[in-house]
DNA sequence: ATCACTGTTTTGAGTTACTCAAAACAACGC
DNA sequence: GCGTTGTTTTGAGTAACTCAAAACAGTGAT
C-alpha cells in the first residue's frame, strides 16, 4: 500500500540530491540514480541494461555523463578492480572498502578492518602525503564455494577472471 | 672492474630463473627481466621501449607475451592501479603493497602496514574465504610536492591522474 | 653438429572500456 | 513562453589490451 508514496518520497529525494550537488534534474539522471539503488556495485554497461529498461532512448554515453557528474559531484563513487571495469557506488564519504569474489565478481561493502583504522598508515611513508588508502579483499563468496564443492562448475553470475 | 663479470652472472641467474619456471630462456624474455629489473613498477608499454632500446627488432606483443608468462609462472606479479595501466614487478610472494603518488604516478613499495597483519581480516567477511589483501595508498609524493608548493605545476614524470 | 619437436615470436586483426567533440535538445529562472 | 546554459545524442577516436595463424628458434635426443 505505500508502493506509490515510498517512489514518489524517493523520486522527490532523488531530484533534491541531484540539484543540491548543482545537477539539473533530467530523467536519465534519475534513472541512473535509481539503477545504482537497485545494483550497488555496477560497471557503467550494466547500469546502462537497467536503465534501458526504463528508458530505452538512452544512450551508454548519458550512462556515462551521469556517472562521471555523480562522482565528479560527490554523489558516487567509482572503484575499479583489478581485471574488471570501473564500478559505481552511491555510498560515498565513508572510506569503506570491497570484499571481492575472484570466481564471479560479487561485490561486497566492508565496513572496516578489525583494529583501530589500520591501514591508513604504510610502515615508511617513503615521505608521501598520504591521503586515502584504498583496501581490496579477494576470496571466494559462499555461492561459488558450494558450487565448486557440489558440481565442478563456479556459479558464474558475473563475469569471472581467468 | 667487475661489471662484465656482473652482467654475465645476472644473465645466468636470470637464464636459471626462467629454466626453473619451465620458461625457455630467449633473449627477449631476459631482456624484459633486465627492464623489469630497471624499472620495478613499469608498464608493458614502458618495458617494451626499454627492451627495444638493446634489442629493437622485439615486439609489443612479446613483452605482453613475456609478462604474461612470467605472472602465470609466478616469476612477476602484476598491480593494477586506478586509472592506470596495468604496471609489472618482479617482488613476488610477499604480499607487500604498494604507495602510488596520484599526481605523477610514482609507485613505491610498502612492506607492511603498522601493526600486526592488519589488514588481513576484514571486519564482515560475508561468508567469503578471504585468500589476499590488497591494499594501495594514494598520496602525494615528495617531489610533486615539492613542486607545487615552490612552482605552481606539478613534477609530472609518469602519467598524471586528472 | 644436426634434427625433430614443441614452445616462442611476429604480424595483423579484433575487443573492451572507455574519452572527446559537435550538434540537437531540454531544464530552469525570468 | 523564452532565452540561457547545461545535458543528451551521435559518431568518431583511443589505450590497453587479447586472440590466432604462420614463421621462427630453443632444447633434448641422436
Amino acid at each position: 500500500m505505500t508502493s506509490h508514496t515510498d517512489v514518489d518520497a524517493r523520486a522527490v529525494d532523488t531530484a533534491t540530491r541531484l540539484r543540491a550537488a548543482g545537477l539539473r534534474v533530467t530523467d536519465s539522471r534519475r534513472a541512473v540514480v535509481d539503477a545504482l539503488i537497485e545494483r550497488p556495485h555496477a560497471s557503467a554497461d550494466e547500469l546502462f541494461a537497467v536503465v534501458a529498461r526504463t528508458l530505452p532512448a538512452t544512450s551508454l554515453q548519458s550512462v556515462y555523463n551521469a556517472l562521471g557528474d555523480f562522482v565528479d559531484a560527490g554523489l558516487a563513487r567509482r572503484i575499479e578492480p583489478a581485471g574488471r571495469p570501473g564500478l559505481f557506488e552511491l555510498r560515498v564519504d565513508d572510506n569503506h572498502h570491497h570484499l571481492i569474489c575472484s570466481q564471479c565478481g560479487a561485490v561486497e561493502d566492508v565496513d572496516c578492518v578489525v583494529g583501530a583504522a589500520p591501514c591508513l598508515t604504510p610502515a615508511d611513508a617513503h615521505g608521501y602525503a598520504v591521503q586515502v588508502a584504498e583496501v581490496t579483499f579477494w576470496g571466494i563468496c559462499p555461492a561459488c564455494a558450494n558450487a565448486a564443492s557440489t558440481a565442478g562448475e563456479p556459479a558464474a553470475s558475473v563475469a569471472a577472471r581467468p
